[in-house]
DNA sequence: AAAGTCTGCAACCGCTTTCTT
DNA sequence: CAAGAAAGCGGTTGCAGACTT
């Protein structure tokens, strides 16, 4: 009944393979092929569990494995297919010739998770986090001064701080009080009164497409940038729209140009000098936070198929600028309280 | 230059599914 | 059909090299 044990485990070789063994296997395939991996350690003279001779040819020996840097190319598609798939390296290798879903793994684990996690992207959602920002702490906050608020657009994306001052100004306390008590989506009653013609982007678009140019939908990416007055400036820019659930806010799809101008930072103030938002930044010079509190939110335009993206030949820093969804970092000795009265 | 820390990745572990007897 | 091994798969670990202090 059943199968014999593939192996014995007592006394097999653990830990990385030498030069030898892997010249051993290599030959042993060479001339069976693979499988048959129960018998194979032994007729190929090597102390290993079958298993181990498995995943070292799939991961390693392998003949078509494609080794070295991933290009942008397969990088978009993990991201894209992660969206769709989860954690099934399997399914996501079985889509990127030559790669394994170890590799996959390993990369996706190493490089595009920390990515995402810096450009303000939930990695296991693909959904905008919005952690940074907690828009009902800050309305909640007895301490609330707008002017204070308003000085924040030196630090963050504006478009939250539309957010947050449509909320906090509103006149209708029914609205608010149905915000703070939590009864309904606040998101849904309230800033959809007073942002009727706000596009909602549904919860579930991973971040793949707001990442990625060719699978932007229409109603979700706009070509080119809106200033805060609807007006449209240049570049890649969509007004913040509302989910069901959370503020989903714009990525910008940079420019090759704009890219250029940009760098990765890792202090606070000089990163926010770079943000688009920044009204020293010569793309958002037409910014009015004041018309924050007046201006009726716009539409996106249809996107443009010869919209620029970050190509293949980007760099890895340039890459880090292209989803700049909250382009700036917190410092940790930054205290919210400080701005808040 | 040395020690400590960080990073990337190969390899392993353990669980689930598939296959063989 | 059941039992048990092989194969598949995702999570985790350990280590070597790079980097920082």
């Amino acid at each position: 009944m059943g199968r014999s044990p593939c192996c014995d485990k007592n006394g097999l070789k653990k830990g990385p393979w030498t030069q030898e063994e892997d010249l051993k296997l290599m030959e042993y395939i060479q001339l069976h092929g693979p499988g048959n991996w129960r018998t194979l350690p032994k007729n190929a003279g090597l102390q290993r569990c079958g298993k181990s001779c498995r995943l070292r040819w799939t991961n390693y020996l392998r003949p078509d494995i494609k080794r070295g840097r991933f290009s942008f190319e397969e990088e978009e598609t993990i991201i894209q297919l992660h969206s769709m798939l989860g954690n099934k390296w399997s399914a996501i290798a079985a889509r990127l010739p030559g790669r394994t879903d170890n590799e996959i793994k390993n990369y996706w684990n190493t490089h595009i998770r920390k990515r995402l996690l810096r450009n303000g992207i939930d990695p296991v959602t693909h959904s905008p986090r919005l952690e940074l920002m907690d828009l009902s702490s800050i309305l909640n906050s007895a301490q609330l001064n707008l002017s204070n608020l308003l000085n924040l657009h030196t630090l963050v994306n504006p478009e939250v701080l539309r957010l947050a001052t449509l909320l906090a100004t509103s006149s209708s306390q029914e609205n608010q009080d149905l915000f703070f008590n939590n009864q309904m989506n606040p998101m849904n009653q309230t800033l959809h009164h007073q942002l009727p013609n706000c596009t909602s982007i549904p919860t579930s678009v991973p971040s793949s497409q707001l990442l990625n140019q060719e699978s932007h939908s229409d109603q979700y990416f706009s070509p080119n940038m809106v200033n805060m007055n609807g007006q449209v400036v240049d570049g890649n820019f969509m007004p913040p729209c509302i989910s069901n659930d959370l503020v989903t806010l714009p990525i910008e799809t940079q420019s090759d140009q704009y890219r250029a101008q940009t760098s990765e930072t890792s202090s606070f103030e000089p990163s926010i000098v770079e943000n688009k938002y920044n009204p020293t930044n010569q793309k958002a010079q037409n910014f009015n936070f004041d018309s924050v509190l007046s201006t009726p939110m716009s539409s996106p335009t249809p996107l443009n198929s010869s919209s620029t993206f970050v190509n293949s030949s980007s760099t890895e820093d340039d890459r880090e600028t292209y989803c700049s969804m909250f382009k700036f970092e917190i410092p940790e000795s930054f205290e919210f309280e400080d701005f808040m009265l």
